[in-house]
Order: C-alpha cells, then structure tokens, then sequence
DNA sequence: AAAGGCTATAACGGTTCCGAAACAAAGTGG
DNA sequence: CCACTTTGTTTCGGAACCGTTATAGCCTTT
C-alpha cells in the first residue's frame, strides 16, 4: 500500500483536477481519449490500435476515431510498423508529452491543497 | 499541504481511474458531466445553471445540455425555484449519490495500489 | 498461388455535443 | 404599467462520437 486517500478527499482531487481541465481554453478529451494518451505515454511501447482496445475493452474503430482527433491535435503519432504492415504504432509527440506534463503538474497541485 | 503525490504517482492514478471509467459498462460522462456532477455533490447547495456555468467557465446552454442527458440518466434532479421562478435549482438523486460513491472508491482503490 | 486470418480503416445511420443566437418567462426599477 | 435585466431553454448548422458492418491491405499456411 503506497499513497492513503479518504473517499472525500479522493472526490475533492477528482473535482479540482476536473474543474480545472474544464476550465482550460483547450478543448476537452474525452474518457477515452485521456484513457489512450496516458496508456500511449506511460506505458512500454509498442502500442497498436489493437492492444489499446482490447486495453480500454472497445471496438477498434472507436480507438482509430479517437487517434484522428489526437492526431489532428498533434497529441499523438500514427507510423505503419515495417515489420509487420498490417499493424500502426502510435507514438509520443512533444505537444503530447507537454500535455500530460501539464496534467501532471495539475494533479499533483490540486493534491497539494486537499485538507488533511 | 495535505496529500503528498509524486508526478509518476499522479499520472499512474489518473490513468487508472480514467481506465477503470472508460472500461465500465456504463456510459462514459464528460469531463464537464463529471465536473457538475462532483460540484453538485461535493459543495453546498443551491446550485443554479447559472452558478455552474460561471464555475466551469462554458455557457449556459452546455450546462442545460449536459443537465439534460444526466437527468435522463436519474443523476440529478432539476425543480423550479419557488422564490424566484426563473431560477432552477440542481439537486442530487439516489442513483447519483451511488455513482459519486463507486468513484470514490474506485480512485481510493487506485491510490492504495500505487507504487510508492 | 490461393485461401483464410489478421490489422486498421471507411462507410453508415443515429445520437450527442458545440457555440452563437434567438426566445420565453420572471423579476426589477423607473 | 412598461422598459430593462436576468434566467434558463430552444434552435441552428456543424462537428464529433457511438457500434455495426463492410473493405482494403498484409501475412501465413498450405
């Protein structure tokens, strides 16, 4: 057992923290998509269309449909896999690593100030 | 301060939880669903239209939007304010006060299985 | 080389969401 | 009583998303 959170104080961080991202001018990603941008950056690559919805347990075209929109958001890359060309490996950008530093910044902020 | 998170640590709860979230049968909410639904639960009533837009800083008719489909969902519950009829107030229901609690948990869950 | 399986994506029909603008109802102040 | 403000909702056109189904390309196996 690592890090102790009270039921309150766990829904106060998940508020702040939320509120927060709401606030942000950016536009919101979706459950979905935050649940395949921290997979992609926090875990081992390689990550394919596949392992990720078989991971967030829904179909592969939600996964590809939420990959266009990050990609148009430059928070994630798409590169076909020489070794197997069937198979797309999606890869970290800047403005993706940038983003989850943010999130991370915001996270451990709003747990700064949760009452004891 | 309160609450001592790492940034690693930050991230692997958010990952987590938004996982947990997304891989649920149920609907996934927005980002700006959740953050009503927490504000609503979590701080002191009244709690009109108008306050929640402020608070999340979007319009007015995202926030009728989003009390729209979280009502179809029985998550919380609108009436007229009696003193001031233009007003409608916001309150909580029994399936969200499960809800909120299934996420408290879940994060709380998280959080104890987090690497130290 | 032909058949079949696997990967990702495109297409389809329906739902939800967005911001902007218009609107109806209720309150306020002259 | 009559503007004027405030509140919440509706409407609009456009975008994103959903799951299902259909395709296209690649690989393997025979």
């Amino acid at each position: 057992m690592a890090t102790e959170l009270r039921p309150s104080q766990a829904l106060k961080l998940w508020q702040q923290a939320t509120l927060d991202l709401v606030r942000d001018d950016e536009p919101d990603l979706s459950l979905r998509q935050m649940a395949i941008l921290l997979t992609v950056y926090l875990e081992a690559p390689p990550h394919t269309v596949r392992d990720l919805a078989v991971k967030l347990g829904v179909t592969k075209p939600a996964i590809t449909r939420a990959l266009d929109t990050m990609g148009r958001m430059k928070l994630i890359s798409r590169k076909r896999d020489v070794s197997d060309r069937r198979n797309v490996l999606i890869g970290r950008t800047v403005e993706g690593v940038l983003y989850v530093e943010k999130l991370a910044d915001l996270i451990v902020g709003t747990a700064k100030e949760l009452p004891r």
